[in-house]
DNA sequence: GTTCGCCTTCAACATATGTTGAAGTCAAGC
DNA sequence: GCTTGACTTCAACATATGTTGAAGGCGAAC
């Protein structure tokens, strides 16, 4: 006798319940699975159904867009989570994010830095 | 007698000086200028002439798009920046852009944080 | 077994960030 | 004072990130 928990692998939701899970628009959704950032099996009558971790595929996509990654580069970050990811699979996309992040901001600061005591200033 | 000194202030440099001093296109030099991230005066003959800071803001704002900020949000942290700066003024500047980079990586922390952490995981 | 809301695709539009090319002008060196 | 390379504008194209609308199909509830 299998568990009937269902939790991630089961495809169940439609479109519009991930969009309103993820605060996004349906047409964003459908935007997100052709470029890679949540994927999706369908019906018999070809409609797109999504696991739980769509909307939260989305969100974090939607938060690291902000510090500068692209939805290619977060396609890319999301490929390393397995169909069903459990917690340490998340965790290692987590510091992967972090860590892009912080190089980014590290890299700005070093500019930034150089400029201000760089024998040739920038603009004096 | 006026020293002869020409530093900032003084608008001298043509559109392909300040691409090559930059690294960019002359094509991206003249957007970066209808979009405010830097300042030209005009010839007799309708050329553009750009001071020493402008391949320098242009530098900068490369940087920062890499963090996430467009374009518009770095002309308005250079609108803070006078016709001559001075390294205080650059300073302030690079203060703001540091803090938006940090803010923006702290909600991502933050987020990812609170998926870990959360009762309701994203999810299991 | 019909209805009605949500789903499908596809093309057009919208904004951000640029690049390219055509047609013509400017300016610096010879 | 010509020549020539770099400049001008403007429109079209290109890519990223979506939204909107038309025309039609699916599915759950009654």
């Amino acid at each position: 006798m299998t568990a009937v928990t269902q939790h991630s692998g089961a495809f169940t939701l439609t479109v519009g319940e991930v969009a309103a899970d993820a605060g996004v628009a349906a047409s964003a959704v459908r935007f997100y699975e052709q470029h890679g950032i949540i994927r999706a099996e369908r019906t018999a009558g070809d409609q797109r159904r999504f696991d739980e971790s769509a909307a939260c595929r989305i969100r974090v996509a939607k938060v690291a867009q902000r510090v500068g990654l692209t939805v290619r580069e977060i396609a890319e970050v999301f490929a390393d989570l397995p169909a069903d990811p459990r917690p340490q699979d998340w965790g290692r996309v987590a510091e992967h994010l972090i860590a892009e992040a912080e190089a980014r901001t590290a890299a700005l600061k070093a500019y930034l830095g150089e400029m201000r005591s760089g024998a040739k200033l920038c603009d004096l």
